[in-house]
DNA sequence: CGATGTACGACCGAAATGGTCTTGCTTCCC
DNA sequence: GGGAAGCAAGACCATTTCGGTCGTACATCG
């Protein structure tokens, strides 16, 4: 249940993984006017990535204003803005779509079943808690060491074993 | 991204249902030793899905135990429990399986990419509080027109649109 | 015994997912 | 200017999952 699926799960890594190069690009005084800037290749090496598919990936997130990208030699890609203001929802959202934990909720929010769906007012509650939950955590909060993740994160460890 | 099954869809619809139907009985004062108990075929008209489906989604609620079945004339499915001892995550559980957040985690907690999937960890509390989320709703919460649902609801409305 | 209803496994088509290939266009550097 | 490196984008394909059906067997009540 519940599961995000693997293009995503790529694309947070590769967001985490350009975040931290801005940050030691930074650090380092580099004065590029691409801070960070890493190809898809080099991302998907690190990582053992399929190369051909980290770059569609990357390439919606490009399109959807996450990062920037700039071709030709010593080209790549790099993030937008600060990894701060970067959410995880935002970046599940450019690359899985505007997908709803339930079926019955589309985008008009009219269900299939006209009345007789007395489900979807509940649950459309827990997809909000979701996605506030989501936009609470940012790229920076997934780079750094997690001890102190945003309040957002409160809630009981539940420990899930088949 | 994050959508739970038609199944699971189907799964909570059917115990929302039965939950009042229990409730009824019982105000009703009826002495039935399983009250409120409905066949496969009366619940999946009442919301137009599919019966055989349904009847395969309640048989599997029975085994997690979860319902309780009788066969023969006027059988069908109860609750096995009060409607608030029922979380909707285990509901979620016992028809999609244990299937998590981010792909990388497996049932033993591995990573296939051992070392270099550093995006595991916050990803698994944002697990645990999804969890720990649904863990919170009951079918009960459910059932009756829900103003004030559990405090582990609490949290922004981020309205999504396309 | 027969009607009603659960139990369960095999099966199937359609859609989503994960991944590859090809082709074209930009930009940098020699 | 001409490669080489790199992004852009779309067609294409294999595999899995999902939603749903069918058939058969078994239980129970009247």
């Amino acid at each position: 249940m519940l599961r995000l699926t693997k293009k995503a799960d790529y694309g947070l890594m590769a967001l985490k993984y350009l975040a931290e190069q801005a940050d030691l690009a930074e650090k380092a005084g580099a004065d590029l006017h691409l801070t960070g800037a890493r190809s898809a290749k080099d991302i998907a090496e690190a990582y053992h990535i399929p190369p051909q598919l980290l770059a569609k990936i990357l390439q919606t997130l490009a399109r959807a204003g996450i990062l920037v990208s700039h071709a030709g030699t010593n080209g790549g890609y790099a993030l937008a803005r600060p990894a701060a203001t970067i959410s995880t929802f935002e970046v599940i959202r450019a690359i899985d779509g505007p997908l709803f934990i339930t079926s019955c909720i589309t985008i008009h929010g009219a269900c299939d079943l006209a009345g007789h769906c007395t489900i979807k007012e509940p649950l459309r509650k827990v997809n909000d808690s979701i996605t506030s939950l989501l936009s609470g955590i940012s790229i920076a909060d997934l780079a750094e060491p997690v001890d102190h993740l945003p309040a957002a994160m409160a809630g009981g460890l539940v420990s899930i074993e088949r």
